[in-house]
DNA sequence: ATCTATTAATAACG
DNA sequence: TCGTTATTAATAGAT
């Protein structure tokens, strides 16, 4: 195939798995179709990925050839004895899955550490990678989540912050005129919005540990 | 492809259109075979070539793959007509079976990180703990198995030492005794074992490594 | 069947 | 999943 020629045996890489599985699928499927086309070949061909989901594809239509092929001399007998065939067919269904439940849950068990007995050190050693890259990613999923929180809370309190001193403004535009009732002191104060008579305390919600580099503001 | 790019149509020459078959449904077997092995993949394809003989690929068995599509909730009804309920009562335990394979299955995707999107905050921190857990009794039983490990190996290199030096006893005997033949020595040395005339490197093997606390005796 | 010039598929990586 | 690229694999045409 290509960078490297690999070998036909089970990928150990899930994900890798998955990204060939999808790719090889898709090959798979062309190639049925072309050969199908070419040669006016009736096709049947059913995947069950190692996740359990079903592709397929045919020619005419699967049931068409699956029928064909159970209709085919060597294949009569096979099926459709009703009551018994149909038992086991059940039986046999109800096995694979069950195996397959049973096989899963005994790799949960031994991923938290439930079921350890018999192992050995390789089996513990790859257990344990597993267990490493998993746990990295998972931290490292959680970490950029509470990042993300914090982007949002001080996005928000910026907002709050802005607002606030809109307000003020107000506060302090509203005290002016009641002085220009008052006393009689002329308007001009009111561009003067921020000046030295504000109480300096008020300020203080103002964002210093932005300035001071932190994480997020202290008002959090 | 190769000479040159075909039209994927039926091809016209007889002759050719069979050798194409042969060669096509060799690659397409080969194909089937390798997703089926590398990705872990159940599958089967049957494939009735335009003369109407049978070729078949299966990775379990075809029956049971073909089974197994027949039971999957979509192909239902679509079976000859094996009474209602049974359907229904296979289809209920299918589903039910299937529910649960994928439950799993997501939960192992989760616990090895692949699939972590759409999970909040306290999700993440429960799985870290739980990969946590996991990772600490596996290292844990690994470390284990690695002291018994040593154990044994310790114990197998002290009776080797033993039987080291119940043989060097005897070759000392017999020496001794060779000597008394050839040169009339007294044989009270054969009680001064590891005299200072032995070859000072023969005693190296004794587990020097075992004073200087290293994990396992340098004879190994 | 066998040989090869070409095209097709795809592993690794981003 | 999608795109790219360096390689390997498949195979059309010819013998």
């Amino acid at each position: 195939m290509t960078r490297k020629k690999i070998q036909i045996k089970k990928i150990d890489n899930t994900t890798a798995r998955q990204v060939t599985f999808s790719k090889r699928r898709r090959g798979l499927f062309k190639k049925a179709f072309e050969l199908s086309t070419l040669c006016d070949a009736d096709i049947a061909l059913i995947v069950f990925s190692a996740t359990g989901k079903l592709f397929e594809y045919a020619s005419s239509s699967t049931q068409q050839v699956i029928e064909r092929h159970n209709l085919h001399p060597e294949n009569l007998g096979k099926m459709d004895q009703p009551s018994l065939e149909l038992q086991l067919e059940k039986s046999t269904s109800y096995t694979m899955l069950s195996k397959e439940i049973e096989e899963k849950t005994r790799e949960l068990r031994k991923i938290k550490g439930e079921e350890l007995h018999g192992m050995d050190i390789e089996e513990l050693q790859k257990l344990e990678k597993v267990l490493e890259v998993g746990l990295s990613r998972v931290t490292e999923t959680k970490d950029e989540r509470f990042l993300e929180e914090i982007t949002v809370l001080q996005q928000k309190g910026a907002q709050l912050i802005e607002e606030n001193q809109r307000l003020k403004q107000m506060e302090n535009l509203f005290s002016t005129q009641t002085h220009v009732l008052e006393q009689g002191q002329s308007s001009e104060s009111i561009n003067n919005i921020c000046s030295s008579s504000d109480p300096p305390q008020d300020n203080d919600s103002s964002d210093t540990s932005l300035k001071l580099g932190l994480p997020f503001p202290k008002w959090i």
